[in-house]
DNA sequence: GCCAGGGCGCTAA
DNA sequence: ATTAGCGCCCTGG
């Protein structure tokens, strides 16, 4: 696994739960800016069984970017989260979206 | 080791 | 829908 593939899983695993974020912001959040499609790429090669929330990346435009089964897979598991898709099959980034700030849940009193 | 070419679960026109 | 641009990585010389 290379460095940034690592970085990208950091990441990604620090998605908080009933959020999701896109390739681009990933990349940008794991110091690589334009590398939304090594993100995918990341992604696609971990293990089916990987213990990442990889089901909470999403593209640009709140759509899931896979097709077939995984597809299926991801958009069961962000429902069970509680993730709301539109008519379109489509996440409101707004209301859904991760920031990227350590949005602890249940904010740590004082610190 | 370096270099070129091509592919990608992307993104923006 | 299509097209162009993108950065990293794999592959083969």
């Amino acid at each position: 696994m290379t460095p940034l593939q690592q970085r990208i899983v950091a990441v990604v695993a620090r998605i908080p739960r009933g959020r999701v974020a896109s390739y681009g912001l990933v990349a940008w959040l794991a110091g690589a800016p334009r590398c939304a499609r090594q993100v995918g790429r990341a992604l696609r090669e971990l293990p089916e069984d990987a213990p990442l929330p990889w089901h909470r990346v999403v593209n640009a435009r709140g759509e899931l970017s896979l097709s077939g089964d995984g597809a299926t897979e991801q958009r069961r598991r962000l429902l069970r989260e509680g993730v709301r898709f539109d008519a379109r099959g489509r996440i409101d980034l707004v209301r859904w979206g991760w920031d990227g700030r350590a949005s602890r849940k249940r904010t740590r009193a004082r610190a």
